[in-house]
DNA sequence: TGTTAGCACTCAATCGCATTGATTGCTAAC
DNA sequence: GTTAGCAATCAATGCGATTGAGTGCTAACA
C-alpha cells in the first residue's frame, strides 16, 4: 500500500467493487466505462485495470473474463464509505428498526435475539449478536425462603432478574429467627456486588457474626459460583443463517455446510470474535482465512452501555456485500438500542 | 395391497430395498440376482420386478435404468424389520448409549437435548426430541417473599423447579402478618394443582377468607397463566441437522435450504407431529408430501413415563435410510431413558 | 407353466468437437 | 496520455456420436 492511488484509479476501483457487489459477476472494462466513466474510453479503463491488477487490488478469474476485487480493494471501498458519513438507510428502514424496538420496552430478556433478527431482516444477510452474559449484573438482595421438610430456597435478586434454582437442605432445628438472621446476613454480605466477581470472591474478607452461619454462606457462595460458571459463556444469537445460501458464493453444498456448521456453533462464534478490539466502533474483516468462514466478510459493531461492552452485533455475508447498508443498519441499531436500554433503566428505578 | 405377495417377490423386494439403502442407486436385476438370489437367473428376477412394478412397489427412473423402491416397498421393508425382533445394534453401540446417560443422573435439565444428540451421533442422521414441556408438572408450594421498597416476589415451587420471575408491587401497608397470611393462603389455593391447568383455573371456586387477598390471588394466577402461555409450546431439540446434507438426496442447495428451514423452525416441527398417534410405539412415515420435508422418511418413538407421554423422539433421514439401525437406537434410547428417569425420581424423593 | 439364454432396444451419461461471445492485451495512430 | 481497431484467449454452450448399463421380449427348454 505504499503509494496513494491516483484519483482515477480510485474511482475505477470503487466502480468495480460497486458493480461487483450488485451483480456478483466479474466486471468488464466497458461496464465500468459506460456506467461510471463515460468521459474516457474502455481502453483507458483497461490499461488502468492492468495497473490495478499488478498492484494486487483485483484479479481475473481467467484471461477472457472481467475483473474481480480482492481484499485490498474491499478494504479501500469500505474506508471510502466510512469517511463518506452520509446516512445510508432509507427513512423507511430507519423507521422499521425504531418501531420494532419501541414497543419492546421492558422485555429486555430477548433484546439481543430480537436485535439480531432485525439486523438480518433489514440487510438480508446472516446476522449475529454476542451478548456478554454476566457483564454488569449486580446482586440486589439475597433471601432465604423456608419450604417444607427442612428445605429452603436461596433467592438471589439481581438487577437483571431472579436466580432461584436450588433448594438447599437445612440441618437440625430451623427457627424463624435463624432464617431471618441468615437472610439479613446474606444480604449484608452479597448485596451490591457484581455477580461476575463471585468466582474469585472469598468469604475470608468478612468475619462479622458468622458463627453458626458459615455453612450457609458457603453454600450460597457455591450456588453463585456454579451460576457464574454455567452462565459465563457468551450468549450467541444467530439469525438468518440460511440467507447465506441465497448467494451464489455458497451455492454448493460443501461450502454451505461448512459455513452453517461454524455459524451454528456458539463456541466457534465466540472464538471468532474473542480477539476483537472493542474500542473500535465498526470493524470490517474480509476473508479471514483460518476461520472456516472463508469467502465471507464480517462486519461487527461493539455495543456499549456507558463504558461497559454489552456485546457485539454483526453481519456475515459474502465479500461482495452491501457494505453501505450494513454499516448503516448497525449504526442505526446502535442508537436505537441505547435509547431503549436507557429508557428501560429509567423505568425500572 | 389386496393380495399377499409371493415369498420370492417379498425376498426380491427386500433385497432391492436393502441394496438401495446402501448404494442410493437404482438397483438392477443382476445386482439382486448375484447378491441375494443366486439360485435363479437375472431374467427371472427381471420378470418378477416387472410384476412388482405393475403392483406399484417400485419404479424405473427411466427405461434403461434399474428399479427404485416406492413408499409401499419401504413400508413392507420396515414391517419385516419390526417383526424381525432381533437386536439391531452392536454391543458397542448399546454400551455407548448407556454410558452417555448413566453419568448424567440428576441433570434432568438437558436430558432431551442430550438424547437427541446421542441419537444423531449413533445413527448419523438428523434427530429431534419434542418435549411436552408442561405435562405433569405440579405446583408444590407458593410463597410470597417481601423485598425492599414494597415489592415482593412470588415464589412458585414446582416438581420440576422454581418459578420466580416477577417482582410484584404491594400497595400500602405491608405487615409481616399480611405476608404470612397471604403465603399460607396461596399455598392452600394452589399447592397440588397441575401447572398446565392454570390456564382454565378460576378463583370463583374458592371463597374462604379471601377478604383483602383477592388482589394478590389474582396477581399470582396471572403470573401462572403467563407462565403457562409462554411455556406451553413444546420444546423442540434438533441435532445433527447438517448431517442430512451428506446424503446425495440433499445435494442441491435449494432442497437443502428448504429442509433446514423446516427443521430449524420449532413451530413447524411441533406441527409436523401434532397429529401423531402416540399410542403406537414406533411410527414410520415415508415421504409425507405436504410437510416441506419431502423425500424424507421420519421415524418417531413416543416416550412415556408411566402413562404420560413426555415427548417424542425421532430421526429424519432420506427415504433409503438404515431403518434397522434407527429403530434399534430409538428402542435402546427408550429403555435407557426410562431407567435414568426412574432412578432420578427415586433419588429425588 | 415356470425358467432361462440370447438378443435387440432404450436412453442417460459421457466424450469430443466446433461454435459463440465476452473480454482482454497489444499496437499503431492521434 | 488516450484511443480505435484487431487478433488472441478461453469459458460456456450446443450438438452429435459413442458407450454401456439395464431392460423387455422371444423362443427354447424342463
Amino acid at each position: 500500500m505504499a503509494k496513494e492511488l491516483s484519483e482515477r484509479k480510485k474511482r475505477i476501483l470503487h466502480a468495480l467493487v460497486d458493480l461487483y457487489i450488485t451483480t456478483g459477476q466479474p466486471v468488464s472494462s466497458s461496464d465500468i466505462q459506460s456506467k461510471y466513466l463515460p468521459e474516457v474510453s474502455s481502453a483507458t479503463v483497461r490499461s488502468e485495470l492492468s495497473a490495478l491488477e499488478a498492484l494486487g487490488y483485483i484479479e481475473q478469474p481467467h484471461t477472457s473474463a472481467g475483473r474481480v476485487p480482492l481484499k485490498e480493494a474491499y478494504k479501500l471501498y469500505v474506508e471510502s464509505i466510512n469517511s463518506d458519513g452520509a446516512s445510508m438507510l432509507t427513512d423507511r428502514e430507519t423507521a422499521f428498526i425504531r418501531e420494532k424496538f419501541m414497543h419492546k420496552l421492558g422485555q429486555v430478556e430477548n433484546l439481543s435475539k430480537e436485535a439480531a433478527k432485525v439486523i438480518s431482516d433489514v440487510t438480508n444477510y446472516t446476522s449475529f449478536f454476542i451478548e456478554k452474559s454476566l457483564a454488569g449484573i449486580k446482586i440486589e438482595e439475597v433471601k432465604l425462603v423456608p419450604l417444607k421438610d427442612n428445605r429452603a430456597i436461596v433467592l438471589i435478586v439481581t438487577s437483571k432478574g431472579v436466580i432461584a434454582d436450588n433448594a438447599i437442605e437445612l440441618k437440625g432445628d430451623v427457627k424463624q429467627e435463624y432464617i431471618e438472621t441468615a437472610s439479613r446476613l446474606l444480604g449484608n454480605v452479597f448485596a451490591g456486588r457484581l455477580i461476575e466477581d463471585m468466582d474469585k470472591f472469598s468469604l475470608d474478607e468478612i468475619d462479622v457474626e458468622i458463627q453458626g452461619f458459615k455453612d450457609i454462606l458457603d453454600e450460597v457462595l457455591g450456588i453463585l459460583r456454579i451460576y457464574v460458571n454455567e452462565h459465563s459463556d457468551d450468549n450467541v444469537f444467530v439469525e438468518g443463517a440460511l440467507k447465506m445460501l441465497d448467494y451464489p458464493e455458497y451455492n454448493n453444498v460443501e461450502d454451505a455446510k461448512n459455513f452453517l456448521s461454524v455459524i451454528s456453533d456458539k463456541g466457534s462464534m465466540s472464538e471468532l470474535f474473542a480477539d476483537d478490539d472493542t474500542s473500535i466502533e465498526f470493524s470490517v474483516r474480509i476473508g479471514k482465512e483460518d476461520s472456516g468462514v472463508d469467502k465471507c466478510a464480517i462486519i461487527t459493531a461493539a455495543y456499549k452501555v456507558g463504558d461497559e461492552v454489552m456485546g457485539q452485533a454483526g453481519v456475515i455475508g459474502p465479500e461482495r456485500m452491501d457494505y453501505k447498508k450494513v454499516i448503516g443498519v448497525l449504526d442505526c441499531m446502535k442508537k436505537t438500542l441505547s435509547t431503549v436500554i436507557e429508557n428501560s433503566n429509567d423505568n425500572e428505578d
